[in-house]
DNA sequence: CTTAGTAAGTTCAGCGAACGAACTATATCC
DNA sequence: GGATATAGTTCGTTCGCTGAACTTACTAAG
């Protein structure tokens, strides 16, 4: 919604078959009696922008509504086959696909392992044949959306560290393949993204993505923030105050991230231990793995502290680690936040592992896409791909001078 | 601009209205016709606006435009009188209040002394005497805007450490007594606010003020972030690794702020000296004022770089004492900035002190004003003053039982 | 001095979108 | 079967923007 261009009489129309559409995904399948109530427009208006959404293919008329006395209404729903999203993730060592509609159904889910430092065109082609084969017509798909581990800025991926990947523009290469509109994320915004949009809508919400490094998503009024450049949220790269190596000092990820725990395990009980293995072990009453789990939760409420200082989140949402490993960290890690909280209310923040689990990053993927859909009032508004892929982004990639 | 309202006809005025003002402000003033070209309507739409406008009072007809070729187009502009707005900065030790209109144009500046720990509503209703004496009416008023040093939850105050606040109605409390509309903000927020509302529009925008504590404000695309409860940006409290008490840890104000250069000031010297002490001293060559300089430049700088992570901002602001002692700020600054950025393009990031200097807070305070009146496309829409001040703000106090 | 050229600003018929009152349709309750 | 209640449609009205034609006011060239 362009806040600086003049409004037409079709910017009006736009805007409310949007909020009709978003209603009807709230509330699901309702009446046009419902839905002029539930986002107040007259009967009327409801009822001729319903009647060209019905002419458009994009709602389906379902069952009658009774809910007692007067005539009963004939419920609203959106059309399966136009309304489809493919959310799509890449991540590190496997990729995790989605496919859903606006009805909230989720149509499909595969994914697959992948070896680190495949080339992300590799990647590409590898996702367009799987959606090919799953898919009979990918062109019925109203968008893709890419999630990806690293600095995303605009449809261009800056820099990924863990798969190695630096000035890449996944969204063309995936178009020219598909024919289907893409969208990029940042894996941890698409995920904070996603729990927004089909969960409550808490707003502030930050979702906190501990893997081997630490990430952070903020979701403000229904809206990703992604910074100038998309490089927002790269909180574990906070310079705290222990100072490491010469020009710089250690960094959140440091104290908290897989990686720091696997550290401090190994330094504790001289076990060399992975991230799964120290879980078992937590299983089986390990006082090491017990006390790793024990200082991941605090480590964890202390950011959680911060990031109650710096967003003043409505809820925090933990995906990755912090979501596998809940059993172990609720209760610690509430504690630390009760007694590390700045004001009084922070100290009960909503904490709680992501509503989806791994798929957290792939739904969110899906949900940009439903997003924009929506935002649109419901028109695929596409460009067709041309092809940019000779022009370069042109946002270099982090300096590895520094930090270890 | 409500997103969740359905639009009718009167929402395309007033935002037309609002496109027309705001070009208005950003170019000086214009005629008709390049207002039109300026936001995108037809000279026939801008002319009917334009002419209600001039009718409310909104507006005034200047001088003849002489451009060359072609019949001279009339410049418009703001009606001094019909678009006042004060600000006011409420600090620990001062009141620091401003006039001005649409204009740009500053009618007037004042400042007096306030003893530390008075009641805010002593503080408020001076503030009010000191308006009637210098406005004839204030009833002319767009609005007020008061900058608060604490925590802001809509309309109230929920905790000002420095002055000793907790749980106040300052809005309230002034539009009592003036009649006038009134908005609080937090200091840094609407300094914030102020620097780009006037200046370039960069966004998004982080404003730190360094003065005993150390507080930033947020600005994205022309709106305050303030979080769920406003007490967002209070990054002075972010937790580091430093341990300090046996529950939390240090936080980044015990490393950067005036208290922490004062107190490293006096264990290298073993001098006595506050803020403004030392910079004279630095004006004399002292090694050790030199020194805290540069240690506090660095700080300084660590600190953008986690700004640049968290936020990933177009620009940095630096009021209070990052902006007095500039001077010898800059260069260290720049220099650490550049060692410690995560991504290349965060190493020359802007960081410039403030274009208003003291008077920051209160410009930005009434840049709130001004701002809200043009989101309304320039119509004064104020609920007369009701007394709602039996009820108080749900919101508690921080919780002093930790922290030093 | 006259005339052509150019740009500013006005007027007005037309269009698109929402509204609201009056209407029809279809159920329940007594 | 009639009263009542709610769903959905129809259509004339209102409102704001548009675009074309027009008026106004100036400069430049002959």
């Amino acid at each position: 919604m362009a806040r600086n261009a003049p409004l037409d009489q079709q910017a009006i129309k736009r805007q409310n078959r949007r909020l009709i559409l978003e209603a009807l995904r709230r509330n699901g399948p309702s009446s046009r009696a419902t839905l002029a109530r539930a986002v107040g427009l007259t009967k009327s208006t409801v009822s001729s922008l319903v009647q060209e959404m019905l002419e458009e293919g994009l709602l389906d008329e379902g069952n009658q509504h009774k809910p007692g006395l007067g005539r009963p209404g004939t419920e609203l729903e959106f059309s399966p086959e136009h309304t489809l999203a493919l959310g799509a993730e890449l991540g590190v060592e496997n990729t995790q696909i989605v496919l859903l509609d606006l009805n909230n159904k989720i149509h499909g889910e595969w994914d697959w392992v992948e070896s680190p430092y495949t080339p992300l065109a590799e990647r590409i082609s590898k996702l367009a044949e799987q959606v090919r084969i799953r898919l009979v017509d990918p062109t019925h798909l109203l968008g893709v959306g890419l999630a990806v581990p690293g600095v995303v800025s605009g449809r261009n991926l800056i820099y990924a560290p863990g798969p190695g990947w630096r000035n890449e523009r996944p969204a063309d290469l995936l178009e020219a393949l598909l024919k289907v509109p893409t969208n990029v994320e940042n894996d941890a915004n698409a995920a904070a993204l996603g729990e927004t949009f089909w969960g409550e809508n808490q707003s502030p919400l930050v979702y906190v993505v501990m893997t081997t490094g630490l990430g952070t998503g903020l979701v403000v009024e229904g809206q990703v923030y992604r910074g100038r450049l998309g490089a927002a949220g790269e909180l574990g790269h906070w310079l705290t105050g222990q100072p490491k190596s010469r020009s710089g000092g250690g960094d959140v990820e440091d104290a908290l991230s897989l990686r720091a725990m696997v550290r401090h395990y190994q330094a504790a009980s001289g076990r060399q231990e992975g991230f799964w293995g120290i879980l078992q072990r937590a299983e089986q009453q390990d006082p090491y793995a017990l006390q790793a789990l024990q200082n991941l939760a605090y480590e964890l409420g202390r950011f959680v502290v911060n990031l109650c200082v710096t967003f003043d989140p409505a809820a925090v949402v933990l995906g990755g680690a912090g979501a596998e490993a809940w059993k172990w960290l609720e209760a610690p890690l509430r504690q630390t936040i009760r007694n590390l909280a700045f004001i009084p209310e922070h100290a009960e923040i909503p904490v709680k592992p992501s509503a989806f689990g791994h798929l957290a990053p792939a739904m969110g993927a899906a949900a940009l896409v439903l997003q924009r859909f929506l935002a649109n009032g419901g028109t695929r508004e596409w460009s067709p791909p041309i092809s940019t892929l000779g022009t370069r982004p042109t946002i270099g990639a982090p300096s590895m001078t520094r930090r270890t």
